[in-house]
DNA sequence: CTTCTAACA
DNA sequence: TGTTAGCA
């Protein structure tokens, strides 16, 4: 990498989406689980979060704090 | 030390 | 959802 400066395929691990998103690992895992977000995984199994995957998460938190449950977001955020 | 899965409260 | 055990 030369002068790597704005990198487009960043990922991050779930510590900086809890801090991001305001949701607990629990909650990100149990949404994943129910194929709201799909986050890539590294070697060691670890998930990796992308830009794309943490706006997710923040629309579907919006909706759980407006108290739709994940059928409801599954229905709506389905695509 | 951080994250993962599975399972129990 | 929270929490915890046992791995990796």
């Amino acid at each position: 990498m030369k002068h790597d400066i704005p990198d487009h395929k960043a990922t991050f691990p779930i510590s900086v989406v809890e801090e991001l998103t305001k949701l607990t690992g629990r909650q990100i895992r149990y949404y994943e689980e129910q194929g709201l977000v799909s986050p890539k995984r590294n070697l060691g199994n670890r998930r990796l979060f992308s830009l794309n995957d943490i706006e997710r998460l923040k629309q579907i938190k919006a909706y759980i704090d407006q108290g739709i449950n994940i059928a409801g977001i599954k229905a709506m955020l389905k695509d």
